[in-house]
DNA sequence: GCGACATCTCATCGTTGCATGAGATGTTCC
DNA sequence: GGAACATCTCATGCAACGATGAGATGTCGC
C-alpha cells in the first residue's frame, strides 16, 4: 500500500547521529568481567575489598585499581566498617547506577 | 557461625564470584561510540551502510569492521535492498538484543 | 563488457586498557 | 611505638582495540 512515486531507494545522507555518549560510557565500565561482576556483587549488599577480590580471583591492587574506575565515575562508595576500619566496605550508588542502566536501555530499546 | 561471642567483623572469603561473562561481553560489543550509535539507530528501523557512515561521521569501511563485530555477535544482519541490490540494509536481531538487554540488566538490577 | 558505486577484508600503526610489582597510607592490636 | 594487615597509587610491560589505506567482491547502468 506505499504509494510509489518513486521507485529507486533513496538512502537518506541526512539523519542526524543519536547520543550515545553516556551509553557508550556506561558500557565501557561494565566491559571488564572484574568491574562487571563488582557491580554484580554490590547488588546484593556491601563488600569489603578482600572479600571481592577473593570471589572474582583477582589480586586486591588489582581490584582497587578497578574499584577506582568505578568510584571516579560515581558508581560505588567506600566506608571503613565501624567496628573495624582495617575494612573498606563498598557500596553501590543505585542513582548513578540507575542512570547507567537507563542510558543502554534508550540504545537496547 | 564461626567466632564465639566476637563483635568483629568477618569477611567472608568464600563467597562464589558471579558468572558475568555475558553482560561483560555484550557491553564490550555497546562500549563503542560507533557501535552504540548503530545499535540506537537500527532500534527505529533498517539503515544501509551510508546512511549510518553519514549520520556517524565516520568512513564507511570503518563503519563496515564495527557491523562485522556486531555481525559475528549476531546482533545485527544484513540483506541487499530488494529495488537496487547496490545498498546493504541492516537490521537488528531482537532476539540477541533483549538477551544482551537482560544479562546487562542482571547486573544492574 | 566497462566504469562507477557500495561494501568488505586484511594488514598496519598508534592508542588505550589491564595485570603486575613496588612503595605509600591508614588501621588495629600488643 | 611497632608489627601485621588492608588498601591505594603509581610506573611499567604487554595485549587488545580502533582508524586508516589498499585491494577485492558484488551490483548497477550504459
Amino acid at each position: 500500500m506505499t504509494g510509489k512515486l518513486s521507485v529507486l531507494p533513496t538512502p537518506r545522507m541526512d539523519l542526524a547521529g543519536p547520543d550515545v555518549a553516556d551509553a557508550a560510557a556506561a558500557a565501557a565500565l561494565l566491559a571488564d568481567p572484574v568491574r562487571a561482576g563488582i557491580l554484580r556483587m554490590l547488588a546484593d549488599g556491601r563488600h569489603c575489598v578482600c572479600e571481592m577480590a577473593a570471589a572474582l580471583g583477582v589480586r586486591e591492587n588489582n581490584l582497587s585499581n578497578h574499584l577506582a574506575r568505578l568510584r571516579n565515575a560515581g558508581m560505588v562508595s567506600a566506608s571503613r566498617h565501624e567496628a573495624n576500619g582495617r575494612f573498606l566496605y563498598y557500596e553501590r550508588n543505585d542513582a548513578v547506577v540507575a542512570a547507567a542502566r537507563a542510558a543502554l536501555d534508550e540504545v537496547l530499546r
